[in-house]
DNA sequence: AGGCATGTTACAGG
DNA sequence: ACCTGTAACATGCC
């Protein structure tokens, strides 16, 4: 589920939680995700207070008063759930499909002062957790290649149109790298291209200025949105209100195979294929080479 | 049963 | 050295 909208829901509802809160104690259920969890290095973080909570791309930065950062990665189907005293769960969480299973995909509690409880739940594992030094940040391998956050003042014309010379990709595939632009995925590709009226497959180099003003325009008004709206969730997500995030409603291409273009102007049809492994969805019609 | 899934990265080959 | 594409990771759903 997480692309930047939901990854910055996540922050924001985590803010209002754990701001201030202190650890006290950390128990690993399953070390093995997407990296192992380095199990000492974490129970030391004990006795530390959080200080600030932060989103770099799709990345949540948890900083401690002890001169580390907890670093998570929520993968595809990583989420973090937050308890109380009473073990009620603070209505902040990615969850889906939480049945009785769910739990068992518990891999990491974090108990803090006020017996408030940070439970990382992942089902496939691919996200991460990792605790590392906070000034070392800028150095981390999975952080210093990124490039500049789609809602920045970086993310602009001159910027674009400099990084794609020579670029012989795809502008759906150049859009996903996240060494371009850093926090878009799958969904929110697919949509802003065709937002944008641009085909997925259109080479970099073919792209015109109108073309990349556009997609710049696009890409920060449906991530703006999709924020205001709670993210998206293809399953269950709730934000800190309790309410489900429902921009999955707005979304025009992404899982709308066969189905009609939502543009009422255009008799087009959404057609499915695969780049680089991922599926693409776009109208026949009105996005263009 | 087989294909598909919101992500990243190690590796192979050019 | 760079660039590009592919496969792999683990689990559940349809």
């Amino acid at each position: 589920m997480p692309e930047l909208p939901e990854v910055e829901v996540v922050k924001k509802s985590l803010k209002k939680i754990v701001l201030n809160l202190v650890i006290k104690n950390v128990e690993i259920h399953n070390k093995f995700l997407r990296f192992p969890i380095e199990v000492q290095k974490i129970k030391k973080m004990a006795e530390a207070k959080i200080t600030s909570i932060k989103r770099r791309s799709k990345y949540l930065l948890i900083n401690l008063n002890n001169n580390f950062t907890i670093l998570i990665h929520l993968g595809m189907t990583g989420r973090i759930i937050i308890t109380n005293s009473k073990n009620q769960r603070f209505k902040t969480s990615f969850y889906y499909n939480l049945n009785e299973n769910y739990n068992k995909h518990n891999h990491v509690t974090i108990t803090f002062n006020k017996k408030y409880k940070l439970i990382y739940n992942d089902i496939r594992k691919f996200g991460f957790i990792k605790i590392i030094k906070t000034n070392k940040l800028k150095i981390n391998s999975h952080l210093k290649e990124l490039g500049p956050e789609p809602l920045s003042k970086n993310f602009n014309f001159s910027y674009f149109n400099k990084k794609i010379l020579n670029k012989k990709k795809s502008v759906k595939d150049l859009l996903m790298d996240q060494n371009f632009v850093s926090g878009l995925g799958n969904i929110y590709v697919n949509e802003i291209l065709f937002l944008s009226k641009i085909k997925p497959v259109k080479k970099v180099l073919n792209l015109k200025r109108n073309n990349i003003v556009s997609i710049i325009k696009n890409t920060k008004k449906i991530l703006k949105k999709s924020i205001k709206k709670g993210g998206s969730s293809i399953k269950d997500f709730n934000n800190i209100e309790g309410k489900s995030g429902n921009f999955q409603q707005f979304f025009n291409v992404y899982g709308r195979n066969q189905k009609k273009c939502s543009d009422i102007n255009c008799k087009g049809i959404i057609k499915k294929i695969k780049q680089a492994n991922r599926s693409t969805f776009f109208c026949n019609i009105c996005q263009k080479l």
